[in-house]
DNA sequence: ATTCTTTGTTTATCCTATAAACTAAGTTTA
DNA sequence: TAAACTTAGTTTATAGGATAAACAAAGAAT
C-alpha cells in the first residue's frame, strides 16, 4: 500500500506542465520563449508542455503577437471554454443557479423563490434548476465538470449538512442525492465558505493569501483563508464566528453559547431591533426592503438602529483582525446592502479600537460579486478541483 | 531570475530523501527493506539516499535486528546529536536558556533572574548565558545550528520586535545584535508562538494538525498551528485572542480595545481581583504563590476567585473552539499551575455552552513541557528549520 | 541583400528511479 | 546436517524527462 507520494519523472512532469499551466492562466496571453524566461524552464521544456496542454485543449494558441526584433511569438491563452462549472446558492427562501466558465464568468442564470423549506419540495427544486443548466451548458471538451452547492448550515468534512437551522435540516447526505441523479462530482460546503472562496478568486479578495469572509445575513457564518487555502477546522466546522461571545453574560443563543456575535450584530438583530422600536410592523415579509426605503428618507430612528448595528459589527471585525491579522476582511451576504450606513459606525468602531499596527496593515472591503458571491464561490470549488486535479506543487 | 521551483532530478532526489529521512525520524529504528515496503519507494533507492544521509551523519546504523527467516534487517536511526540547537526564554524578569538535541531532548540548562529589564542589561545576561551554553555543546558534526529566542511581545515577520510591553521595548531587531554576536542563525519569536511550535513537536500536542495553544501569564497571547504549520498573519502578528473582546462595553484595554479576554481570565486580573477584595497585599513580591498556598489551605475567597478565572478562561476557549474548530487546545505558562482549581469551572463552561458536536470533537490540555515550553519550542524553531532545509514536500 | 534577433524545435547527454538479477545471510524442513 | 526457502541489501541495465546546444524559421535592422 503506496500512500505517500514520492518524488519520480512523471512527478516532475506534472509539476512542470502545472507550473506552465499556471504562468498561461494567470500571466497569458503569452509566448513559449517568455514563458521559458520567466519560469526557468527550458524552452524545450516549455514546448512540450504547451503541445501536450493544447492536446488537452486547457488552453490554445491565439495568434501571432509583437516581434521584438526577431520572429513573432505565438500567443499562448487560457482555454476558459474547456468546460462549465454549475454552482447553486441554496438560500433559505430561495435557489439562485449559475453556469460559468472557468475563469467565473457566468454564461447562464436561474432562479427559484422556495416557499416550503421541506427536502422533497428544495431537491425538487434544485435538481430542476440544475437540469435546466446542464441542459443549457455549450458543447465543450469537458462539458459539466463538477456542481458545488452553498448551503447555510454546518458541513462536515465529508460534505454532509450537519444542521441547517433555517431549513430545519439535520443530517442531510445531499452531495450523494445530487451525484446518483446527475453523475457528476459534486461538493456541498457552507454558503461563508463559498463565498470566501468566490470572493477570493474572482471578486473582492483576488490574490490575497489571507482573508476572512464575513457573510452577514439572517446569521452570521465566515469563511477562513489562509495562505490561499480555505481552513475548515479539523472536523470541516470551523468559522463560527457568528458564534464568538462579545457579551460574557449575555442573553443565550440557540447554539448553546451566550452573548453571541450574531445575536448583537445580523439582520435577524436589526430586525427584532426595528420591531422592538415599533419602527417596523411584526414579522413584515419584506423587512429589510421596508428599512432601506426609512434609511433613504432619513428616518432617525432607523438610522439609529443602523449605526448601532454597524457598531456591533465592527465589534466582531475587531476581534477578527486581532484573532487572524488578515488581509483584507469581506463583508458580504445581504447586509451589505446597507454599505452606505453601516461603514462610518464600523470604521469609527475600528479606528477606536485596532492597534495602530493592525490599522494600517487591514483592510475592510465589501463584496464584489453581490448576490451571486455565493454561487459563483460554490461553482468555483469544481473549477479549483477541476483545475488543481492537474497541478502539483512543491514546497 | 528564476523564481519558481521547477521540477527536476534534483527536486526527485531531494523529495526522496527527505521522505526516507522523514520516515527514519519518526518510525525508527527501521531497515532498508521495511522503509522500502512502506514508503513504495524501490529498495535500491531507499538504499542509496540510507547511504547519503548516513555519510551527511543525519542517520546511522544502530545495529542488527530480529530476522523474520531471514537475513537479518540493519537498522537505521536518527541521529539526534548530529547537531545542538539553543532556545531562550526570554521573560520579564528572568531568562531561561537550553541546550537541546534535535529531538528536543534538554541537555544543558540555564537560569538568570533579570532585575532590570533596560536594553543593554538584558542583552547583557542574555549574551552571557548563550555564550555558556555555546560551550557546554557537545562537539558534533553541525555544532549549534541555531538560536532560537521567545519573547513577551509582537514579532513581526523580520524577526523584528515591535513592542514589548512589560519589557518596555519598541522596534529592537535583536535577531541582528544576537548574530552579529554569535554568526549562528538566529529566529525571535513571540513566546505564545514558541509554546505552541514546542507543545506540538514534544509536549501535548504530538503530531496534532490544528491546534491553538493558550498562553496565560501576565498577559494571554496565543499560537496558532494549521495544518501542522504556526500560523503568524500576514505581518506576523496574529494570534492576539488575549485581546478578543468578551464584554462589548467593557473596560479601555492598554491595547485600544475594549473588555478584552485578558482583562478577565489573566494571571493579572486574578492578582487584581484578589487585591480587591484583600485576598493579597497590594504589589505582592509572590503573589501566585502565596495564593496557590492558600487555595491548598481551602480560603474560601481565593478558590471562588479561582473558579471565576475559570469561568472566564472557558469563555475565551468556547470562542477558540467555535473560531478554529481545532483538534487540540493546550493551555500553557504559568496559569497551568491553578490546573487544579481552574479545570473545572473551565469544564463546566464548556459543557455549557458549546455545542454537542464541539463537545465531541475538540479535547483541552495542559501544557507538557511546563516552565521549558517557551525554551524548547524557541530551540525547536532551529531544529525545524535545520531538518526543513533538507527537506522538500509535495502537494 | 546581408546580418542580426528572436522564436520555437530537434538532438545528444545526463540524472534518477526502477525492475530484475544477484549476493549475503539468515530460518525451516526433512 | 544438507537442502530449500526467506528476507535483506546491492548491482546492473533500462526508461523517462530536463537540459544545453545546435538548428530551423521568420522577422527586423542596416
Amino acid at each position: 500500500m503506496k500512500t505517500i507520494r514520492t518524488g519520480d519523472q512523471n512527478l516532475v512532469k506534472q509539476l512542470n506542465k502545472s507550473i506552465v499551466f499556471n504562468f498561461i492562466e494567470h500571466k497569458g496571453p503569452v509566448s513559449r520563449a517568455q514563458i521559458s524566461k520567466d519560469t526557468g524552464l527550458n524552452k524545450a521544456t516549455v514546448s512540450t508542455m504547451a503541445s501536450e496542454l493544447i492536446n488537452d485543449s486547457f488552453i490554445y494558441e491565439i495568434g501571432e503577437g509583437q516581434s521584438s526584433g526577431g520572429r513573432k511569438p505565438v500567443m499562448l491563452y487560457f482555454n476558459n471554454h474547456a468546460g462549465y462549472s454549475i454552482g447553486i446558492d441554496l438560500g433559505v427562501n430561495y435557489i439562485l443557479g449559475v453556469l460559468s466558465d472557468l475563469r467565473g464568468n457566468i454564461i447562464e442564470e436561474e432562479t427559484r423563490s422556495l416557499n416550503d423549506s421541506k427536502l422533497d419540495n428544495v431537491i425538487g427544486h434544485l435538481t430542476a434548476v440544475i437540469e435546466s443548466l446542464v441542459k443549457k451548458a455549450p458543447v465543450s471538451p469537458y462539458g459539466v465538470i463538477g456542481i458545488g452547492i452553498g448551503v447555510p448550515g454546518n458541513v462536515d468534512k465529508d460534505d454532509k449538512i450537519l444542521f441547517a437551522p433555517n431549513l430545519n435540516w439535520k443530517q442531510v447526505d445531499l452531495k450523494q442525492i445530487i451525484e446518483n441523479r446527475f453523475h457528476i462530482p459534486t461538493k456541498i460546503d457552507n454558503e461563508a465558505n463559498a463565498g470566501a472562496h468566490g470572493e477570493r478568486l474572482y471578486g473582492a479578495g483576488k490574490n490575497i493569501a489571507n482573508l476572512i469572509y464575513v457573510s452577514i445575513g439572517i446569521g452570521i457564518g465566515t469563511g477562513i483563508i489562509i495562505n490561499n487555502n480555505l481552513y475548515t477546522g479539523s472536523s470541516g466546522i470551523s468559522g463560527e464566528l457568528g458564534h464568538v461571545t462579545i457579551e460574557a453574560s449575555g442573553r443565550k443563543c440557540p447554539c448553546g453559547n451566550r452573548g453571541c456575535w450574531e445575536l448583537y450584530a445580523s439582520e435577524k438583530a436589526l430586525l427584532t431591533a426595528a420591531e422592538e422600536q415599533h419602527l417596523l410592523e411584526k414579522d413584515h415579509a419584506e423587512g429589510l426592503d421596508c428599512l432601506i426605503k426609512e434609511a433613504q428618507m432619513g428616518n432617525p430612528g432607523v438610522l439609529q438602529q443602523l449605526n448601532r448595528l454597524g457598531e456591533y459589527i465592527g465589534i466582531g471585525l475587531v476581534n477578527i483582525v486581532n484573532t487572524f491579522n488578515p488581509e483584507v476582511v469581506v463583508i458580504g451576504n445581504r447586509i451589505a446592502r446597507f454599505k452606505h450606513w453601516i461603514i462610518n459606525p464600523i470604521t469609527h468602531i475600528l479606528e477606536e479600537r485596532l492597534s495602530p499596527y493592525h490599522k494600517s496593515n487591514t483592510e475592510i472591503r465589501f463584496s464584489e460579486l453581490g448576490k451571486h458571491s455565493i454561487a459563483i464561490g460554490a461553482a468555483s470549488f469544481s473549477i479549483s478541483k477541476f483545475l488543481e486535479d492537474k497541478r502539483v506543487s512543491v514546497q
